[in-house]
This record gives C-alpha cells, structure tokens and sequence, in this order.
DNA sequence: AAGTGTGAAGCTATTCACAGCC
DNA sequence: GGCTGTGAATAGCTTCACACTT
C-alpha cells in the first residue's frame, strides 16, 4: 500500500474519463452527504452513475486508498478528498468572452457559481453591448481585454463569440495570461503550447445523437 | 475490399469517439468545399481535427471504401457521404423542454437550424412562460406535453429545465414518443430502454478544466 | 461477512507499416 | 510518387477475481 502523505496529483497520467467520473462521483457524494449518508460503497457510487464498482475503486486507487474495507468510504471524506483531486479546493476565476445569446445564459448560470467558478469579467466587441450590466458586471470592449486582464487576472475563459472569432480570441487571452479555456463556438479551436482547452460542441452532440437514432432506426 | 452497395450502416459497433470524428470531418469538408477545394487527403483532414492521418482513413473504412488511392477523398463526395453515415441526409424535429436561460437561448441558437435540427415545440412549466414567443413559437404549457407531442411528433428533446425536474420529463417526453434526448441540466440522467441520451455537462467541462490547471500548476 | 485495493486478463481504440492502386 | 485501405502491433481502458482488512 502506497503512502500518500499529500493529494498532490500522482504522476500517473490520468484519463479524461477518469477525471469526468470523479466529478461525478463528487457530485453523488454531495447527494448523499446532504441526505445525512455516513459511508457508501462502490457498488452504490457505481449505481449512481452507470459504472460498475470495480471501476470506481480503479478510479479511486489512482489517487491513493480512502476506504476502509468491509465498510466503504466515508462521504465526508472522500468528498474533501475528490474536491482535493480535482483542483476544487479554491475558487477559479473565469472571464466571459461574448456576451450575446448562449454567453448571457451562462453568465446567470447559477451552477457555475456553485461549483466554485466566479465570472469576474464579460468581454464582447458588439459597441451596442459594451456597458451594459449582466449578471452583475459591466460588459468591456473586446478590444479592452488585455488591459482587463492585467489589472483582474482570471484562470479560465469561456469562449462564446462566433466561430470566425473564436481562436484569435483564445490566441489574444492566452498571450494575456489565461491558461484555461472552454470554447463553446461550434468549431475545434487549438489551444496554444500549455494551455488547456475544452471543446464543448452542442450541434455535434445533436448529430451523435441523430447517428444514434437513425442506427435504431434501421434495427 | 468490401461491397458497400448503400450507405446502410456497419453491423460493427461504431465507438461515440469515431461518430464525432465523423462530424468534425464533416465540418471540415464543408469548409473545403466552400473554399472550392475539390480533393483531401487524409492528412490534411487530420491537421484540421487533432488526430492522426490513420485515425481518419480506419474511421472511414468503417463504412466503406470513399477514397483514390493516390489521389485522396473527392470532397463533395465524402461529405455527401458522410451525411448519410451520420443521418443528416433528412431534418430532424426537436422540441426544447425548458424556456429559462440556457433554454431560451438555445432556441435562438442558429446553428442547430443550419446543422439540420428545427425546433418545432417548446415547453415550459412556468405560467408566466407559457403563451410568450421563443424563436417563432409559442412556449407551451409543460403540462400539455403529451398532448402537443400527439400532434406534431419530434424526434429529440432538448432538456434545459432544472436539474429537480430532467429525469421526470425525459421519462414523460419517452413515453410520448421521442427517441433520443440532449441533457443540459448538471446530473446524469436515465435513459429508459432504447432511447438515446446524451448528458452536456458545463461545469463538469469547467471541473475538468480546473483539473488540468491544478495539474500544470505543480508540474 | 462485507467491501476495498490491485495485479492480471480481456477488450477496445489507436498507431504502425506496407501492399496495392492511381 | 502519392495516398488509400487494412491486417498486425501497440497502447489504453475496463472488468475480473481474489487476497486482504475491518
């Protein structure tokens, strides 16, 4: 049995699939701590979240041992101890870039919030949007972006601009210091040397979707 | 090789990672074409999408054989193609169950229209929602969705209500006929038997992006 | 008895490498 | 010469199964 005197990430490259069901599992511990549960098994994380409880001890034993065996883990615990994990122990701050349909809903996205991710900042280049108030901040000009982020630095920025804009604006904001990225502008962008970036694709998963129905479809 | 006579898909099971290369490829062909470029090689639609050359030639050979050798893939072809792989050669009907924020602007969102998906019913539960118009249509009381549903079927529902309240509507939208579901509230749903679904998770992009942030950070 | 932690096995996905065709 | 299509090799992920702990 390994020794883990800290939580510090295990050199271990970890899957992205791994680290998604941690965040789900984290989500199913908070459940159950707000119902008052003590300890849950595998088996009832796994149950969860459509997974089986090998993988989810797998998981787990990346990071290091957190149960008890013939007992399970303790909620509390092993709660603090994926928040650890995940880098969730700390607020992250975000910048919003584009301010127009899809990025004002996510700038009054209450989960955010919750989860620990506070939009600090909203940048658009649209003059008729610029000054405007939304979910408690002054819109700023685009083009004012770099200077913003001098003075309000953030770690991660959400990407809603359209399609043709979206890479020189994560080119722009990466130069100015933001090392995180999730682009919501239907296209893959390439995140430079470094730098994380997520692709969140709605019409992609749309057409994964009809892919799936038109299989059924032929069945 | 293989007689491909129709476009009919593969016994084969397809991986969800090979159907969304399939897209972005897609993606990628249209924008060729409308630059009035008439062949690519597997390479250049891999530098396009962060995979390999093979990557692309083994995902098409799923399906058949679409390319010359020597010469490369003819891209009206391919995406014509790849079109019928997918089962964007027809529209698809889309009711959007939630009228708030996210839901709202999905609704506006334009490129679902242009990827082939028309939001033809949205639903809120809200009185206060419900009569008011969204997109061209009118926000329908939630309650009457089996009713509405009788009428003009949908193939896919857009789930954007909150998170108390997606299971119950996604079993309720299942036993009134829609095949296939696109979760955007912040937990994993149940898909009942032999129906898709397809969880979009924003703060768990966000969480995992915090990973990799925390993970840089000690590097 | 119950349930973890983990090496080993099994499976799936990606990459390699090259014969075959244009 | 260039590039596809594809079996073979490799890498990565998941499941199995069981020794071990409480």
């Amino acid at each position: 049995m390994k020794d883990f005197t800290s939580l510090a990430p295990v050199s271990r490259k970890i899957s992205d699939s791994t680290v998604r069901r941690l965040s789900l599992y984290l989500r199913f511990l908070e459940e159950f701590e707000h119902e008052g549960v003590a300890t849950v098994s595998s088996r009832q994380l796994a149950s969860q979240g459509a997974t089986t409880a090998a993988q989810v001890r797998k998981d787990l034993s990346l990071f290091g041992s957190f149960g008890k065996r013939g007992r399970g883990y303790e909620v509390a615990d092993l709660a603090r101890k994926l928040k650890a994990i995940l880098g969730l122990g700390r607020r992250w701050r975000v910048a919003l870039i584009g301010a127009g349909r899809i990025g004002s809903a996510l700038a009054e996205y209450g989960d955010f919030r919750e989860r620990g991710f506070d939009i600090v900042a909203v940048f658009d280049s649209d003059p008729a949007k610029v000054g405007r108030r939304l979910a408690g901040l002054t819109v700023v000009a685009e083009r004012d972006m770099e200077r913003v982020l001098a003075d309000t630095p953030v770690d991660i920025a959400i990407v809603a601009v359209p399609v043709e804009a979206a890479q020189a604006v994560v080119d722009r904001a990466a130069a100015a210091g933001v090392h995180g990225f999730l682009n919501f502008a239907p296209t893959q962008l390439h995140a430079p040397e470094g730098i994380a970036l997520r692709d969140v694709n709605m019409s992609m998963e749309l057409e994964a979707l009809a892919y799936s129905l038109s299989q059924d479809a032929d069945a």
